[in-house]
DNA sequence: GTCAATAAGATTGTTGACAATCTGACAAGA
DNA sequence: TCTTGTCAGATTGTCAACAATCTTATTGAC
């Protein structure tokens, strides 16, 4: 069979192996499995600690194990699932602590990109983006059953930028975390106060964006993460304990 | 054929199937390989832009493609190899705003091992062997022809300093970082001044560590590895054009 | 002489099967 | 009752071969 492909769901026997066209915009066939399984993830379908296994999800996929050996290495790179030698791989099971890690680490390099945007000089192009969505975030704040939607717009917002810095590393790097993190940061946002307090932020942001602020706007991102850490946090904590 | 087991060099025919007692610390065979091809890259042994093939490498290490193309991935996480989907792997080639990028992230997360480290209450555990490390490398900056001694020395301590953080994802990444940069550390620790200037930001830095000042800490390394930078630029921007 | 189409070789992607190891359960002994 | 050993099933690691694609060199036309 060819390789860089549509995928066939859930095919029991054998796929026929006809020989799709190449298209343009094209993933190969791991990365389509490694996309399909981040979203299962992220999204909750499986549960962290839940075991992958190779042989199940090839028949799924109605490939060969060797994809799909090739999915959980990306996904592993991704930090969403975590491979034991002989043992196979499972979804990411992440502690407390972890958590807390992801995040620092995130406030650090947040701040490195946002900085990075505030002085490039093209950064008048993303703008009218960035206001038009603080300005929906602003919004969507007010009203408490607007929550996921809020949620929502804070991702686009922050892949938004991520995909605007400059360099490929950080990148792959924030976008990696902020997957990890996916989950968390949903509990951070989910009281009213806590968003009224993000948009300030998110605000601070833009502002010292507008005026190529590098510093202001790497505190304002900065302050940002760790708001959103702390709140995390304190959320996980409830739910450890009540 | 088993498989955490020692690399049978350059066999040309199949290896004797002789099954291995299993080690305590044993790495995979992916993981084998894949040591053994970060140290030709890091080495320089394999030149920037070097074609990669699954094919060569399966005959010279005596295994099959498999392994090979494991490794491959694991190092293409670390961003030793550049893995072009159809086109295979080749040693990653950075241009200098690249290396800039590289450094710049490791200003941020150096700065933030630090502080986490300086901030810890068993650091005290860390500091004989650094003041020792650092007594070494004063000692080692006086005299011009201890120059690779003098980076050994760097990178002997910068591995303990992130060996000793606590998130294991910031050890992955620094680490990964620290391998990509590590030619280029070397350039630009050449000259006897910036020696000099290291010194002192390392002297500052365990200072900073013995009295629990985390902030101090911050400020020395991301300063350490800033100058560290910008004299790497200087130096390749030299090379690029004498 | 330069450029495009073509064909041969080289290289990666995928597959299915076999080997080695791990997991869990069950039984025997202390 | 708890530990230890063994066994069967399940799962990962590895291999060799085939299919698809890419690269390179050659040919032909303009």
């Amino acid at each position: 069979m060819g390789h860089p492909v549509r995928l066939p769901r859930a095919t029991p026997a054998a796929a026929p192996p006809a020989p799709r066209a190449t298209g343009a915009l094209m993933l190969s066939l791991p990365e389509q499995i490694a996309a399909q399984l981040a979203s299962r993830i992220t999204a909750g379908s499986y549960a962290p600690g839940q075991r992958v296994m190779e042989q199940a999800l090839a028949a799924e996929f109605g490939v060969s194990r060797g994809p799909v050996r090739d999915a959980l290495r990306l996904l592993e790179k991704d930090g969403l699932v975590t491979i034991l030698a002989r043992r196979g791989a499972q979804v990411t099971k992440l502690s407390i602590p972890e958590v807390r890690e992801i995040f620092d680490i995130r406030v650090a390099l947040n701040g490195l990109r946002d900085r990075g945007i505030a002085e490039e000089p093209e950064r008048l192009k993303l703008l009218p983006m960035l206001e038009a969505e603080v300005a929906e975030l602003a919004r969507l704040a007010k009203n408490a059953r607007h929550s996921n939607e809020y949620v929502e717009c804070v991702f686009r917002l922050n892949r938004a930028l991520t995909a605007a810095s400059r360099s490929a590393r950080l990148r792959a790097i924030l976008d990696a975390l902020a997957q990890q993190t996916l989950r968390y940061s949903r509990l951070g946002l989910a009281s009213e106060l806590r968003r009224r307090q993000s948009v300030r932020h998110w605000q601070e942001l833009v502002k010292a964006v507008r005026e190529g602020d590098g510093e202001r706007a790497q505190r304002a991102a900065e302050a940002r993460v760790r708001a959103s850490r702390d709140e995390a946090i304190k959320k996980l904590r409830e739910l450890a304990e009540g």
